[in-house]
DNA sequence: ACCCCGACGTA
DNA sequence: CGTACGTCGGGGTT
């Protein structure tokens, strides 16, 4: 770790008093940049990085600097004197992140709790402020402190007033005394603002001299003494950089006016007044607790303001001190006996369990392995150098389902310790999926994140490979072993704070009743792969291939000069500019060349270009996903896809290298596609088990409205009965067009359809939309009242929960901003649908391997795609497997309306369709 | 070598 | 101006 701090000598005891300020806003944007905002924040949404950034900060200052006073100053809201002068001050600054303004309140409650005054004036910056105080400090005979991300702060340095600006990180203060300030800039602090002046500021919408940089300016400033002394000179200054000087002088003028910090802002305060209060305890506490933050930083914090002794920082891994043991060849075995016995390892204190490896595709491999267990005791050991006995121990404990473990990334494990042949049986805890049901909305969850999260504490990054790592302890690798064992060590305790998160959030039950059980599932699956016709997948590439050429030099000669028919930019030009077609809809970069847009375009005209650059669309998107495929096929001639249990934040499952999520489906060409997917060696055929209608009919039981259960329990024709009741007619006089409408119609009630969005969808006017929904409702009234209560509640407690209790918080619910509150009413009205259809072919996955494997049976589950599953059947179980397949998934969870089911079988995914 | 965007495939 | 994802190519930036 880096510092530019020498450690101070006097102590604030009987000395010279000690002021520190801060400049709020600069100090709270760098800390919000500094760490991430998806990291920090609360269950509810609130994001916390530049709270939490900005009082470790302070911590730091005040054990380092021990200050006597300390005073924060903010800026306020509206226009200051700098304005009166030039009113564009500050302009075209780029938006603030939306995450940033309310942790502003946050940091300031939290100061006031700390007994930090925070201070502003209305018409001036926190600069003035600082300023102004920094002359009150001065005359007093105080030694001054400026933490400050402004560089117009430099301009108060003196040899007792010294500003400490953020560097690379926020914990890396740079010391600007007058002698870094020359040394930075080449003038004197005195001088800076003439050097600012010259150069202009970005940020405040200052323009300085064209051509001008710190450079040239500190060469005039020294030649000419100052500012007024170059002016003087002005007309002796030559080249292009003196003519810029000539020609742009007012706008310099006018910025060393603007930069000139106001030393007399009348704040109504004393030094006396800033002196560092007293902590109210309590307040912090509660505050602390309700954004979180772990108990590190309070402790931290006491530890400084109360001013006990200063506690040193918490280097990387403390906190989590093992006493390890590297295992050398034939010793695993018996540290195993000794530390990792059933005394040692059970329900209340799991081992953690830390590997170093890879893993994907199915496969993996471990380099290193490292467990730890409660007493403090841990090992690490290299597979590679395990004998017999220590193997032969090592399987026993892992596959034991007696001992139970905790680890981060279950499935991983799975399958890396899988491709060694070892099990893994006692798993109670995977720390990723855990902290996922406690922040469903976050995409990644590192250990290392975890850890500053839940424990506060700092964990070293994972070394990418081992040069890291050899560097770290100069050559030996013991620090590689310690790192793995530390890993082991958090998983150990960070498992026992996350289950008593998702404890909390009533998830116990989806956590170990669910996800975790469907961990092992999902590595068979992905193990297993599918099986892809290779010969056939580039047969299809050729095909798609040269009917995508064809297509473009079509639209080469149409247009008479060659382009990239891939580029949207190269389209707009052809299509809009040398065509001069209608235009289409506005997007950022100008007009959208879509597949909506190019359909209206084909008719709109008569030019034959639209409709040569949609089948060219449709061949290239075809031939890359081919080519995506072929790419993955593995040397066993299987597809192993990975599946991803914690990215969605419905609950639903990804796929990703490949995605066979999205293998098309709608169209013939596309389809063929399915035909690459085949039954394996040494099986009969695969099997396809879908869920008709599965989110409209979580709609009718989560609603209860009777004519939806009523049209679901009579077995027929559901969109059509819907229809008919609408339309008031028979169902038998229901023709196509009024069923798709109605089935649109439905559809759309799960995704927060508006009227406009249905009139786009079924090419009629917004206001025949309106009518329908209107219709619809006055039929099925009870959707729409489930509808309303769905985002209220949400509204109300901040979160949307599944049947199962899967929650996904929607903090803006409640945002002040229309576009986004709506989007999250629509989030809140779908999560609840889209989630609980994901819960219930979870169990369904459960009971199906279950079954499976209890009827003995050799066929396996190959794919999820949300409402589907894929099976390679066993020669002679399609029938069996069928009944057992349907069994399993109709009765997955208890809905008032049936879960119909249907089944299909060929010999390919393609072949098994229905 | 990265990132963002537009476009488009699925449920 | 309908939810949830992942991937690709282009085109801009490092």
């Amino acid at each position: 770790m880096v510092t530019n701090r020498e450690t101070p000598e006097t102590s604030q005891a009987g000395g010279r008093p000690r002021l520190l300020l801060l400049d709020g806003h600069s100090m709270a944007f760098r800390a919000f940049f500094a760490l991430p905002v998806d990291k920090f924040g609360t269950s509810t949404g609130q994001s916390t990085n530049a709270v939490y950034g900005f009082a470790s900060m302070l911590v730091k200052l005040l054990r380092d600097e021990e200050p006597t006073h300390v005073a924060v100053a903010w800026d306020l809201s509206g226009p200051t004197f700098r304005h009166e002068e030039y009113a564009e001050y500050k302009d075209g600054r780029s938006e603030t992140p939306p995450e940033f303004p309310s942790q502003v309140p946050l940091t300031q409650e939290l100061m006031r709790l700390i007994g930090v005054a925070n201070l502003s004036s209305p018409g001036f910056e926190a600069d003035d402020v600082i300023a102004t105080l920094a002359r009150m400090g001065g005359e007093a005979g105080a030694e001054v402190l400026i933490a400050s991300g402004d560089r117009d702060a430099f301009q108060l340095v003196t040899d007792s007033c010294t500003v400490l600006y953020p560097g690379k990180s926020l914990s890396d203060l740079r010391r600007m005394d007058p002698a870094a300030v020359e040394e930075k800039y080449g003038v004197s602090p005195q001088r800076y603002r003439d050097l600012a002046a010259l150069v202009g500021e970005k940020a405040d919408n200052l323009p300085g001299v064209p051509g001008v940089g710190p450079k040239t300016a500190a060469k005039w400033i020294v030649k000419y003494g100052s500012l007024d002394g170059l002016v003087e000179h002005i007309d002796e200054i030559g080249g292009k950089a003196g003519q810029n000087l000539r020609d742009h002088l007012d706008d310099v003028l006018r910025n060393q006016r603007l930069n000139l910090l106001a030393t007399d802002v009348d704040l109504g305060v004393g030094l006396d007044d800033l002196l560092l209060g007293r902590a109210d305890r309590a307040g912090v506490d509660a505050l602390f607790d309700n954004l979180e933050f772990a108990s590190n930083l309070r402790e931290r914090l006491y530890a400084v303001v109360a001013l006990e002794e200063a506690a040193a920082e918490a280097p990387a891994g403390e906190g989590f001190e093992v006493d390890l043991t590297v295992a050398g060849t034939g010793t695993l075995a018996a540290w195993l006996t000794e530390h990792a016995a059933a005394d040692d390892v059970t329900a209340a204190a799991p081992a953690g369990l830390a590997l170093e490896g890879a893993w994907g595709a199915g496969t993996g491999r471990v380099d290193g392995l490292s467990i730890a267990v409660a007493s403090g005791a841990a090992v690490s050991v290299d597979p590679a150098l395990m004998d017999a006995a220590d193997t032969e121990a090592l399987a026993a404990f892992l596959a034991d389902p007696e001992r139970p473990v905790a680890v981060h990334e279950y499935k991983g494990a799975l399958l890396a310790l899988g491709a060694h042949g070892w099990d893994l049986g006692g798993v109670v805890s995977d720390t990723a999926l855990a902290a996922y049901l406690v922040q469903p909305g976050q995409r990644r969850f590192d250990l290392v994140d975890l850890c500053r999260k839940y424990l506060g504490r700092e964990l070293e990054e994972e070394a990418p490979g081992d040069q890291l790592a050899l560097d770290l302890d100069g050559g030996g690798s013991t620090g590689r072993w310690q790192a793995l064992a530390v890993r082991a060590a958090a998983t150990r305790d960070l498992a026992a704070v996350l289950a008593a998160e998702v404890d909390k959030r009533g998830g116990a039950h989806l956590l170990s009743g669910v996800e975790l059980p469907l961990v092992p599932v999902l590595a068979r699956m992905e193990r297993a792969g599918i099986a892809a016709d290779r010969a056939y997948l580039e047969e299809l590439q050729g095909e798609f291939a040269s009917a995508a050429r064809a297509a473009v030099e079509r639209a080469h000669e149409i247009v008479g000069r060659e382009f990239n028919l891939g580029s949207p930019k190269q389209l707009q030009q052809v299509l809009f500019e040398d065509l001069g077609l209608p235009r289409t809809k506005k997007i950022k970069t100008g007009y959208t060349t879509d597949a909506d847009a190019l359909t209206w375009l084909a008719a709109q005209t008569d030019n034959e270009l639209p409709g040569v650059l949609l089948h060219h669309r449709d061949q290239t998107k075809l031939r890359t996903t081919v080519e995506g495929l072929i790419k993955t096929v593995a040397d066993d001639g299987r597809i192993h896809t990975t599946f991803n249990q914690t990215v969605a934040a419905t609950g639903r499952l990804s796929s990703t290298d490949p995605n066979l999520q999205n293998i098309p489906v709608r169209t013939d060409v596309g389809r063929r596609i399915r035909r690459a997917f085949v039954v394996g060696e040494g099986y009969q055929e695969l099997l396809t088990a879908d869920y008709s209608q599965i989110e409209l009919r979580i709609m009718a039981h989560l609603s209860q409205e009777k004519a939806l259960i009523d049209a679901f329990n009579s077995g027929y024709d559901f969109h059509a009965q819907m229809a008919a009741q609408v339309f008031d007619i028979e169902v038998g006089d229901v023709d196509g067009e009024a069923r798709s409408r109605i089935k649109a119609m439905s559809y759309g009630l799960a995704y927060g359809l508006s009227a406009y969005g249905l009139s786009q969808q079924l090419g009629i006017t917004p206001e025949e939309a309106k009518k329908l929904m209107e219709d619809y409702f006055a039929e099925f009234g009870g959707v729409r009242d489930y509808l309303n209560a769905v985002v209220e509640e949400a509204r109300r407690v901040g979160y949307t929960e599944t049947i199962l209790g899967r929650r996904r918080y929607l903090p803006d619910l409640t945002s002040d901003n229309r576009q986004r509150r709506e989007m999250a009413e629509r989030m809140a009205l779908n999560a609840p649908i889209q989630g609980s259809a994901a819960d219930i072919i979870k169990v369904a996955m459960l009971q199906v391997d279950a079954a499976l494997a209890e009827s003995g049976a050799a066929s396996r589950v190959l794919l999820q795609v949300h409402d589907e599953l894929v099976v390679e059947v066993a020669p002679g179980e399609r029938e069996a497997v069928e009944n057992l397949v349907r069994h399993e998934m109709s009765t997955a969870y208890d809905l008032r309306v049936p879960l119909a089911v249907s089944v299909g079988g060929g010999r390919s995914w393609h072949d098994a369709a229905h």
